[in-house]
DNA sequence: GCCAACGTTGGC
DNA sequence: GCCAACGTTGGC
């Protein structure tokens, strides 16, 4: 059994919100246009972990969701872009906003605060972990 | 293979 | 709605 991975997700709510992925019991994470977070979709196996955050409005971490299938070619494209299926897994008690991120000490090497254009991440154990703490929630 | 233009993302 | 950052594209 391969150790579970853990990720950093980005959705507008407007878009797409947790609620709506709970809503739904699972989705395809689709639509992807970028290599980096391509190649971090395609390191991706069943049973990661991947917080859950909304950009632009919230701007903060409100769960976390399971990859329910990995990766697979994007049907919303005929050129080599690839997928995920994600299936929620809890919301968070208090949703952890990006100041409070900003603020943590020990989430100064955050991949999504230093790259902060990139969809998907990759998250450390420990960092899930402090996430987890941060969000009041345990799974 | 460089680099300017362009498009997209995301914070404010 | 604006703008900065930055990845991608295309001309040379």
């Amino acid at each position: 059994m391969a150790k579970t991975q853990h990720w950093l997700i980005k959705s507008e709510p407007s878009v797409y919100a947790y609620a709506q992925l709970e809503h739904d019991g699972s989705t395809r994470w689709d639509g992807v246009r970028n290599f980096e977070a391509r190649n971090n979709l395609r390191a991706m196996r069943e049973g990661d972990l991947c917080l859950y955050y909304h950009s632009n409005e919230g701007k903060a971490v409100v769960g976390v969701a399971r990859v329910a299938r990995a990766a697979y070619q994007d049907p919303t494209s005929e050129e080599d872009w690839s997928c995920v299926d994600v299936a929620p897994l809890k919301a968070f008690t208090e949703p952890v906003t990006l100041d409070a991120i900003r603020a943590r000490k020990g989430f100064a090497n955050l991949e999504m605060l230093r790259r902060n254009r990139l969809s998907v991440t990759h998250v450390t154990a420990a960092e899930f972990k402090t996430f987890l703490a941060m969000g009041k929630t345990e799974l």
